[in-house]
DNA sequence: AGGCGGTTAGGGGTTAACCCCTAAGCCGCG
DNA sequence: CGCGGCTTAGGGGTTAACCCCTAACCGCCT
């Protein structure tokens, strides 16, 4: 559930700003862009949600105190999204609760204004390495999923109990059908996932979740 | 690497109160114990450390301004040394930059004084849940690692490619030896292991990062 | 010196996995 | 209606895995 997306191969990171002062985000930007940072900012969290790729290798920077949609209720409404980019979130009128509820939520950090340039860019340099680090972990899973998406209903089924380590003997027997019929579908699971040996298969549903 | 010391059955669940002043202790003592709570209270982060079991079901509740090491330094060097227990960190005088710091160490949450009871109760009975959903997760991964340690050097160099899905006979190739002698090998590891399939071996070797 | 655990190796047989080929019934789509 | 994809199934052969038994060599400890 992750990275299939926007087909295009937009690679490059990019940092979202969110922030509904004008000259904070233009500031935000002329500070991060020198830096050869991609930068897309916008002044609301509804026109982020309406706006952003999910898809892409990013992060967020976005403030708390705006009109309509907070920061911290977007982080939130973005952690329900399954979304997995990290999110910085800054504060001019922060409190302890506040700050808390954000690292709760799954903050990367929470700066209080007025910002430390140096420490936001380092900040923002550590959120887009970890952004590549989850898109990378995701990456074999996406193609993992994909494959498996590939397979047949049967195939699946098989697919399971073979990683689940069953001999095709007993999987025939659960399934009702003949050893011949099971050592097709077998077969035919094993080549649409690229799977080399059983083990191999098991590995796969297991990062995917197949056993559940 | 968890939950093998201290040998006893003591499976009781714990909560750790470290803060420097009596009163406070008492306090909290006399709030958990008629829940039905078993606490165990230190007056500074050293006492702490040397006398708490690691290997126990609990919780750590503590304060972070106290003479000697700080409750923030405690719980960053409970965490250099790989401890798993749930850390709940309270405050007088907390400001933004602490709590931020006491999250990103992993605290479950950083509460302001004075304290409410309610919401501490509630976060102290989620930190023994967690500590026992932690302890159940370690608890397979431990029962393999000392099966894994009983197995000999020969034994888990044969274990190790067979979870990677070699076949005997390239697994003879690798090593210079006799198929027949992988067998044997094989066969001891499994039995050791209490493994049914190669399958399962590979998932136990994966789950204690045996690939790595 | 004898015993014990670890490593090595073979014989011989059974079962399961894997590979190639054929083939039939079913269902939806052009 | 025929074509293709999915599921079903068998024949027949090769290879690998698994099981039981024997047996040698080495190092270490009693």
């Amino acid at each position: 559930m992750s990275g299939m997306t926007s087909g295009g191969t937009g690679d490059e990171p990019i940092v979202y700003i969110v922030d509904d002062d004008d000259a904070m985000r233009h500031s935000l930007e002329w500070l991060l862009t020198p830096l050869g940072l991609a930068v897309r900012s916008f002044a609301s969290a509804d026109a982020f949600l309406a706006e952003h790729d999910p898809g892409r290798t990013a992060c967020l920077v976005t403030d708390v105190r705006m009109p309509g949609m907070s920061g911290l209720e977007l982080h939130e409404e973005l952690v329900r999204r399954g979304a997995v980019l990290p999110v910085i979130v800054i504060s001019g009128h922060g409190d302890v609760p506040m700050a808390v509820r954000a690292m709760r939520t799954g903050a990367l950090d929470f700066i209080e204004k007025p910002l430390n340039n140096q420490l936001l860019i380092e900040r923002i340099q550590q959120a887009l390495r970890l952004a590549h680090t989850r898109r990378e972990e995701t990456r074999e899973t996406d193609a993992i999923r994909a494959r498996l998406a590939a397979l047949t209903a049967r195939e699946r089924e098989v697919a399971q109990l073979v990683a689940a380590g069953k001999q095709n003997k007993a999987i025939a027997h659960v399934l009702g059908i003949s050893l011949k019929t099971v050592e097709i579908h077998r077969h035919n699971a094993m080549e649409k996932m690229a799977a080399t040996t059983g083990a191999d298969l098991a590995r796969m549903l297991t990062l995917v979740g197949g056993v559940g």
